[in-house]
DNA sequence: ACGAGCCCCAGGATCTGCCTAGGAGTGTGA
DNA sequence: TCACACTCCTAGGCAGATCCTGGGGCTCGT
């Protein structure tokens, strides 16, 4: 069977025209150099050397190998390095999972943080849904993840808490937000609520749900749409109230819902942001460093509320 | 350190996206080809797959490192098919040793010959002179040769008499030419020799000498050039006469001198044309063909004398 | 002719590659 | 919910590969 080593043995005895001078070049001994040679040419099925007492001659099948062998160190020496690279963070690619609200506050300033510190990577932030991201974890596509989950409570998985997030009613009706929302009014209002596809699994509506539960009713939208932008926008126009976490108001109500206000729930409530990962992984320098920088992102962020 | 092994493992597990699937498709036990992963983990110094209880899946430097793996296999690959389609004389280099007259007479058709056999070969047919082919196989740059000889006797190399040459004797005086030349007759001669540079070892020389020697006169050449078409040429002129061997007479005393004649000498002398190569080795494919193409060749054209 | 240089062979220590057998974790289906 | 199927890991043992040292033979240059 063809190897490297082989082809490194050839390449100093073609250099040299002695296989004395190759095992000295290489480090080793004479003999080993000698062997290597030997199986090179089994393997070939030709000789490559003429033993010609002082030293040795290329045939010219040996000159015929010569610079595949080359190309073929080459690539190897190509393949080492770029890995190598690769794991330094030099060059590569960084894949980290985040989900909603933790992108919308931080994600392009966690790009940016990424690439100051290694310009040389590429970046990826995926993540549709915090139910989706929390799969991919699962499934070992994803290392590590930043999501907002209703609570801290899972089988497999590492949660680190690392923020919460308020949860609070905005309207465009100043009566609405005069004074905290309880779960009895909160049963009864008109609601536009994100994330259509995942309902069940959203981690707000299963705060919600929990806080509801209480009243004895289940929680009920009047309408569902996709994104974030498109609930508050319609909140904006007055059309229905919504529940979104803290840091939406900040980010998105001044310039979607400008007439709208917004104001606690009674009792309050928070979506929790934290750092997931398989549970018992030994994490690579990419994703240490991802879930310090999302972190340090987050809690900068989170800790003014 | 990098092997090939480990690389042809790695794109098996990163295709299967499983060790046992990738052991089972390159017929390994399931340990082997995981030890193999680990071994390269260990050499790139990163993990390239993230083991998760179904399987594994790869890593970002495991997507980095496929297309490298996969060119290094293709290089090696390359390598190996070209050194056996060069060992199999399909594609690559045949070099031989072919001096003097020997090419004159046949080294036209032995090239035509190899590459009807083999269309897909380079040929070289190499050497300036008998004694610098001699030289060039003693250092096995050259591994065997046909080349002209003034007797069959040396140390370390294999010498295999094919053909006899005659020498003869032109000139274009038809009274030189009237009857066979003795000692007597040449040594009053006055010569054109070829081989000008290699005059102390040509092997015509040493025939002459040794025939000269019982008349206890040295041969004395009036005359020296470096190629035979120049002697043949101030024969046909008159300038002087000359020592050929027979075929050069059929080959060059009609174009360039069809006013000269030649006759034997008495007693007759001849070279003698043979396959040369180091004793004790192992011939190449390549060279014994080559062997056998030109001791055909030179046999069909000699025998007729 | 002799010594230096180079290659090959032989024998032995160590390492690598591969196997089988058994144990632990995960996901699917009854 | 439990059990089975699947996958990976570890452990231990065997065979072959790799590498070394020591010794012999050949060639070449002095």
């Amino acid at each position: 069977m063809l190897s490297l080593h082989q082809l490194r043995c050839f390449l100093s005895t073609y250099e040299h025209g002695s296989l004395t001078g190759a095992a000295d070049a290489l480090g080793y001994a004479q003999p080993s150099v000698s062997e290597q040679i030997r199986s090179l040419e089994r393997s070939v099925g030709a000789q490559l050397f003429r033993r010609v007492g002082r030293g040795v001659v290329p045939t010219t099948v040996a000159d015929e190998l010569r610079p595949h062998a080359e190309r073929t160190l080459a690539a190897a020496d190509d393949a080492l390095r770029a890995v190598r690279s690769a794991a330094r963070l030099e060059t590569g690619t960084i894949r980290f999972g985040m989900f909603g609200t933790a992108r919308l506050y931080a994600g392009a300033d966690l790009v940016a943080d990424v690439l100051e510190r290694h310009p040389g990577v590429r970046v990826e932030l995926v993540g549709q849904n915090s139910s989706e991201v929390f799969d991919e974890l699962r499934r070992g596509r994803l290392e590590a993840a930043m999501i907002a989950v209703p609570s801290v409570s899972t089988d497999a998985m590492a949660v680190t808490p690392v923020a919460r997030d308020e949860l609070v009613y905005i309207s465009a009706d100043p009566e609405h937000v005069a004074s905290p929302v309880t779960a009895q009014r909160l049963s009864r209002a008109s609601l536009v609520m994100a994330e259509a596809t995942w309902a069940a699994e959203d981690s707000t509506r299963i705060v919600l749900r929990r806080m509801l539960q209480e009243t004895g009713r289940n929680p009920v939208s009047r309408i569902e749409v996709e994104d974030v932008e498109t609930a508050v926008e319609l909140v904006g126009r007055g059309l229905a109230d919504s529940i979104v976490p803290r840091g939406v108001v900040d980010q998105l109500l001044p310039r979607l819902a400008p007439a709208a206000g917004w104001v606690s729930l009674r009792p309050r409530q928070y979506d929790t942001l934290a750092i997931v990962h398989r549970a018992g992984a030994t994490l690579s320098p990419a994703a240490r460093l991802m879930i310090e920088l999302a972190t340090a992102r987050i809690v900068a962020l989170t800790e003014k509320y």
